[in-house]
DNA sequence: CCTACCGATCGGTAGG
DNA sequence: CCTACCGATCGGTAGG
């Protein structure tokens, strides 16, 4: 039973967010599952929103280094398919962060919540500029419209967590791949 | 001032909890919503919990409508069409409703959330027996997952609320139009 | 539907 | 990180 880190504090906060809700969960709470008191807490933060906040920029930094490096990846086609592989795996790899960054936005203080809204759109300008050069490569329809392909696909991302199981019939690699084909043929492209 | 019907309050509880979630909505919340006091919501309902139990069953039974309707189309992927549109037009037409049923059924009690994930299983298969239905009609490849079709294809409907606004660029019966195509080809068909 | 309340729990603090 | 609290708010009730 060492001490906690701020760390330990904000990965368990991430955790009881991700399932009750920011408003589901109370300092207490919080504090049970670490094995120390509520109040406690007040140690190493200074106060329940800004373990939302760590928690949800936490998440937003995971999914940003991911739409970095698929964009060092050669071919249009290629990018697309490692942005939606590296989304799953963030998803998927940290589950609770993200779930939390997805679902309690809405319970960040309005400055806050405005900056993450702004990341937010960054990153799905990734995505869109993606599917822009999947347009320009000839590798989708010409008449594609890219902003509603971009909501398309990160809709399907983002509520994988909510249904997809490790110990599942679908292994990840391939759920990754069939995710792949399925946007790239939605937008008139051949795999 | 007339006084107010339990069905004004189910739907008040309806817009709060979509909007501020469940935990997220004090009793005193929804009665200044209400014109009311707080206490005075438990002369129509029994409680809180209550009132999440009828928004969410509300939610439910728009989206099984929607999908009986379908389902008396004619042809395969004239169902499709239509339970893509249906389910699209049920969550703008009860935007609250169908928000807290997709978004706060971790807050029923877990007898009855049970029985709502049931309801939405069975809402799933009706989509999974269409699907099937095209790839028997040959409207779909042969090799299509047609579990994970549906996954996609209610992924992207579920969040439709999220981003699409009445006065924005794309029209409601476009986007139905948009997301029909999009799964279909994204499933091998040709529109 | 309001008045007048109840015990429980909330986020948070002072002091160690 | 605990002890010992604080005022505010919570869901809910009795009686009208």
């Amino acid at each position: 039973m060492k001490r906690l880190s701020k760390d330990d504090i904000i990965a368990g906060a991430g955790r009881r967010f991700a399932t009750h809700g920011y408003h589901g969960t109370s300092m207490r709470d919080l504090g049970d599952d670490l094995g120390i008191l509520g109040s406690s807490i007040y140690a190493h933060v200074g106060g329940k929103q800004e373990l939302l906040v760590a928690v949800i920029e936490g998440g937003a930094e995971h999914f940003e280094a991911s739409a970095r490096a698929a964009l060092d990846v050669e071919g249009a086609s290629g990018q697309l398919r490692a942005f939606i592989k590296g989304h799953i795996d963030v998803i998927l790899d940290h589950r609770a962060e993200a779930r939390t960054y997805l679902s309690e936005v809405g319970f960040l203080d309005p400055d806050r919540r405005a900056i993450v809204a702004q990341r937010r759109d960054r990153y799905e300008m990734y995505l869109v500029e993606i599917l822009d050069a999947c347009v320009l490569e000839g590798v989708l329809r010409k008449d594609v419209d890219v902003r509603l392909a971009s909501i398309y696909t990160l809709s399907i991302l983002n509520l994988v967590d909510r249904w997809f199981s490790e110990s599942g019939r679908v292994k990840r690699a391939e759920l990754s791949e069939d995710v792949y084909r399925f946007v790239l043929r939605g937008l008139g492209g051949t795999p």
